[in-house]
DNA sequence: ACCTAAACCTGGGCGC
DNA sequence: TGCGCCCAGGTTTAGG
């Protein structure tokens, strides 16, 4: 599922592959993956391509703007043959010819473009806490201390945290030692400062590896990412825990899949 | 204001 | 072989 590595490594390929292009057309094949009006970007330069949590923000030099939410299972992708693939969804061609596609299985995400980059970056923006990177661990510590949510819930809360989500979850905490069913005001300073060391620890070995791709994710240029062979916990239904040898549980927490170590995290 | 649960959507995997 | 069911989860929305 794209998070921050993901959204993170798309926006900086994207950011190579399109500043400084026009775009000349936007195809829509699917009205669900697209909203707003296309008029507005057409003939506009590319200037800048931002990620706020993970949402793509693109800056057109007419001062319009778009945005891009992969969800699940969406792509930004540029090589030639999703043409004509099944789920393409949107299509945004540059003077140069260049093309770049939405592609996505499922229709949960989209490409939408605003008539002001600011509306839009304010609207994104208003919804979103800090990127992990740029919160301290008094502000994570002041957060829980406010909350009888599941520790697990308020990290995975896009307005307390940006960007992460259920695979970086999941780590974060076992590396932490946390059990994600603590209670937000059960944790302690100096733990929650640790939770947070843990989130950027996962965040930063998934940006060096490119992103997780144990599902359908694909960077701009359909290559795979590699921490899909690194979890230390996500997904390992019936498998060890890599620091006690225990078994690996799976429990559900607000309606999503969680795993943890029952010895390691207490 | 805070919190929970359902809805959105499709493909893959499972049991029968 | 095929059918029905469940599961994956980021975000929004509805309801308590």
């Amino acid at each position: 599922m794209p998070e921050l590595p993901e959204v993170e490594t798309v926006r900086s390929q994207l950011e190579k592959e399109l500043v400084g292009e026009v775009i000349s057309q936007v195809k829509v094949i699917d009205d669900m993956c697209f909203s707003g009006d296309s008029k507005n970007v057409i003939g506009a330069k590319i200037e800048n391509i931002e990620r706020w949590g993970k949402w793509l923000g693109i800056m057109m030099s007419n001062g319009t703007g778009m945005d891009i939410h992969l969800k699940m299972t969406g792509r930004m992708v540029v090589p030639p043959e999703y043409e004509s693939m099944p789920h393409t969804r949107v299509i945004i061609e540059m003077e140069s010819g260049r093309k770049v596609y939405y592609w996505d299985i499922r229709r949960f995400g989209y490409v939408r473009v605003w008539d002001s980059y600011e509306v839009m970056r304010k609207s994104i923006l208003s919804k979103l806490g800090p990127d992990p990177f740029e919160a301290s661990g008094q502000y994570l510590s002041e957060v829980l201390g406010k909350t009888d949510r599941m520790v697990k819930e308020v990290i995975l809360d896009q307005s307390k945290l940006a960007g992460v989500g259920n695979i970086y979850a999941n780590d974060a905490l076992w590396l932490a030692g946390v059990d994600p069913r603590v209670r937000g005001r059960q944790v302690s300073k100096s733990t929650a400062e640790k939770i947070l060391n843990s989130i950027r620890e996962v965040l930063q070995k998934g940006l060096r590896l490119g992103g997780a791709s144990d599902n359908t994710y694909r960077d701009v240029y359909d290559g795979k990412g590699g921490y899909q062979e690194e979890f230390l916990v996500y997904g390992k239904t019936g498998g060890k825990c890599m620091r006690c040898g225990g078994d690996l549980k799976r429990i559900v927490i607000g309606g999503r899949g969680t795993w943890m170590c029952e010895n390691c995290q207490q």
